[in-house]
DNA sequence: ATTTATATGTTACACATTTATCAGTTATTG
DNA sequence: CAATAACTGATAAATGTGTAACATATAAAT
C-alpha cells in the first residue's frame, strides 16, 4: 500500500477535526465537511479513505464515529504507546508535558538526561539519568522516544536507543538523523522551519514593492 | 521561481550541514559531500543550486565560504528577523530560550500571554500581557510571529496578529490556521507528527511479523 | 414505486518533484 | 602539453502526489 507520510499526516488531521465536529453535535460528515476543516480537497479525503477501505454510503455521508473509530485503528490508538524523552531542557521539558500527547493514547513515561540537576524520580513522569536509558527501555519494551537534546548528543543518544531496541524516533536535534533498516525517524527542525517561514515573508515582501 | 517550502526548507539545511563541513576545515565541497550530509541526493543538491544561478566549478566543486554566503543572502539572513511569542507556557517558553534560534540572525524580542503570573517585563526576553501584543507589533514594526497557545486561543489570536500587520506566523496550535493574501503560515503540528510516527513503527512491525 | 438529486468511489489526468543521464568543462597527472 | 579523470549543469525520464470528472449507488421526495 502506498503509505506516504503526507497520508498518515493527513488521516491524522481528519481524525482531529472529526472529533471537533462530533464534540459540535454532527452525526453524519460529508467529505467536503472534513476537507473544509482539515484544508484539502473532498477527492483528496475521499481518495485518502478508499485508500484504507474506509466505507462511507452513497448519497449518505460517513458516520462520524465508524470513522473516528477506524482512523484511531489504522493509527493505532487502540493501544497506549509509551514513549520517553530524551534530553530534558526546556524543550524536553515542554514535551513532557505536552496535553495534546496525552490526549492521543501517546503516554510519555520517562524522561532521561546527563545533568544530575535534572534528575528527579518522584516526578510524575520520572527523570533518570541517562546511564539507566537503555535498562529501562528494555524493561519496559519501549519503542518510540523523542530526541531533544544537543546537536552534540544526538548521534550519540542516537546509537544508543537504536541499539536498544527503539524503533520510532522524533527527532528535534537539527541534525538529521538517518536510521537503520528497521528504525524510523522523524525529524523535526524547528530552526529550518522558522527560517523557511522567514524567506516566504521576505519573499513576498519584494513581490509587493514590485 | 518555483520555490516550494521543501526546496527552502533544504537550503537551509545545505546551509546547516555546510556550517558543520567548514567548522571541519572544510574549503571545497562537493555535491555528494551536501548530499550526504543533509541525506539527499547529489542531483537534488546541483539543481536546488541551479535554481538560484548558485555556481559551482566544473571538476572543482564548490567554495564553502561562497555557498553559505549565497545560501544566507537567499534567506534572509543578513539582516536579524524580530519574531515575537505568543503563549508562554511550557513550549512557548522552550521556544523563546531556544539557542537555535538565536544563532542564526532571528532574534525572538518579545513574549506574550494573558496570565498575568507569567508576565515579567524585566527578563532578558520580556513577558507582556496580550492587551499589549498589537501596539508591540506596531510600534517594532514586528512581521513574524510564533503561536504557542491552547487551541481555543489560536483563532483569536491569529486574528490579532494579523490585523496588527503580522505577515508569518509559525503556529504550534493543532488547529490548522489559513492566512489570507499576504499572511503565510506555517504549521508544525507536535502531536500529528508523533502519531504518524506510531503509525510507521506499527506498520513496520506487521511486516516483520510476516 | 418511480424519479431525482446528491454524495461516494474509482479512474484518468495533470502537475510537481526527484532521480538518472550525459555532454561539456576544467583541474590534475605524466 | 596532451590525455585523463571527475565534477558540474542541463535535460530527460521516472516517480510521486493531488485534482477533476464521472459512473454508480442510494436516500429522499413525490
Amino acid at each position: 500500500m502506498n503509505t506516504s507520510k503526507r497520508l498518515i499526516i493527513r488521516l491524522s488531521r481528519y481524525k482531529n477535526s472529526l472529533s471537533r465536529l462530533k464534540s459540535l453535535g454532527f452525526i453524519k460528515v460529508f467529505s467536503d465537511n472534513i476537507a473544509d476543516a482539515v484544508g484539502v480537497t473532498p477527492s483528496q479525503v475521499r481518495k485518502d479513505f478508499s485508500i484504507f477501505g474506509i466505507p462511507g454510503n452513497k448519497r449518505g455521508g460517513y458516520l462520524i464515529d465508524d470513522l473516528i473509530r477506524e482512523l484511531k485503528r489504522i493509527l493505532c490508538k487502540n493501544n497506549i504507546n509509551n514513549v520517553v524523552v530524551v534530553g530534558c531542557g526546556n524543550l524536553g521539558n515542554a514535551l513532557m508535558k505536552y496535553e495534546r500527547f496525552i490526549m492521543e493514547g501517546i503516554k510519555i513515561v520517562a524522561g532521561f538526561d546527563n545533568n544530575d540537576k535534572k534528575l528527579n524520580e518522584k516526578l510524575s513522569i520520572p527523570i533518570y539519568h541517562l546511564d539507566k536509558l537503555q535498562e529501562y527501555i528494555k524493561k519496559n519494551k519501549i519503542e518510540i522516544a523523542i530526541i531533544a537534546v544537543p546537536d552534540s548528543a544526538a548521534l550519540s543518544v542516537t546509537d544508543l536507543l537504536v541499539s536498544a531496541g527503539i524503533k520510532g524516533l522524533l527527532n528535534f536535534s537539527s541534525l538529521r538523523l538517518r536510521g537503520g533498516e528497521d528504525t524510523i525517524i522523524h525529524n523535526i527542525n524547528l530552526q529550518t522551519e522558522l527560517e523557511s517561514l522567514v524567506y516566504f515573508v521576505n519573499a513576498a515582501k519584494k513581490n509587493r514593492r514590485q
